[in-house]
DNA sequence: TTATTTGTTCTATCTTTACTGAACTAAAAA
DNA sequence: TTTTTAGTTCAGTAAAGATAGAACAAATAA
């Protein structure tokens, strides 16, 4: 990366990115498309800013993809494969997904309550309230997520 | 653990927590307090039923301790310490930390914004686009969590 | 045809980190 | 005092996972 910040901001983004359970390198490829100039970034432009292996930059490019936040664009007569940010991109799936954690924790807990002899101890009253919470917490963000998919921000372009 | 369908339930909580980005460890634990029918659960008891080691079962409790799900509790004329889940715990801090997550990214998406040079490129658009999304979404959670807190659920007990 | 480009995939290495075992501390019991 | 209990902490191990390197495939170019 031939900027001295953009090239700090790359490792920055790989770092941020490897604390949410991403790859450091998921991060560092989609920190260096977010500061790129070029309209679309090529495989091997990824492979020299980064300074990393093709193998690492193709399993991680291909990470990017499935979650999508990235997309794949080529050009006629052209071999190369260029990457872009994914406008299709689904905001809304995307805290959908995240919203899904919420659910299984929720769903640990019913089986926890199932388990329990008495039903009225102090930890199945904590075990109910909680449930209670998750329920109350994916009914609002339920709520949240459609308002934004209806009401909802605009698509760029 | 006794139990053949509590011990199940034990690693099945262990193998969620991981995929949360905890230890396993710390969700066997967690596993064990839900379903234990005694009302408070020694650390001897931890040891036992989840047959692991003294110190991955202390460092693992100081963890559940730290993120506010369980609290020890001692009885007078009793060396042991006990633990139980927390009452006290805060649904809407913890709810609050999740979000952060979303913060830093939308930091990280204002640092890619300043460094770029043309601001009305397609990248220039999605950035701004995402921005937007984020910010959108941290409004809409931090009302959610604040009318939890108010109109909430009452405390049990 | 053979050589080059553009990536992919497999194996090995390197790093990280969870967990164990052992040594240790603090307090109570003998 | 010495011993036992209850738990912590440190150092080492083992397992998981991320990255690198090399071999490979598919397509085009020469």
């Amino acid at each position: 990366m031939e900027d001295k910040n953009k090239a700090k901001f790359v490792e920055e983004a790989g770092l941020l990115m490897e604390s949410f359970g991403m790859t450091r390198m998921s991060g560092r490829i989609l920190g260096a498309i977010l500061v790129s100039d070029n309209e679309k970034i090529s495989f091997f432009e990824l492979v020299e800013w980064i300074r990393a292996s093709k193998s690492s930059i193709s399993t991680n490019i291909r990470l990017l993809i499935r979650i999508g936040f990235v997309k794949m664009v080529t050009i006629p007569a052209d071999r190369k494969t260029y990457y872009i940010l994914n406008d299709e991109i689904n905001w809304g799936d995307l805290l959908s997904n995240r919203m899904k954690m919420l659910t299984l924790f929720k769903i640990l807990l019913r089986k926890a309550w199932d388990l329990r002899v008495d039903k009225n101890d102090r930890t199945s009253n904590w075990t109910r309230n909680a449930i209670g919470f998750y329920e109350w917490t994916e009914k609002a963000m339920t709520e949240m997520i459609d308002k934004y998919n209806n009401t909802g921000i605009r698509k760029e372009k």
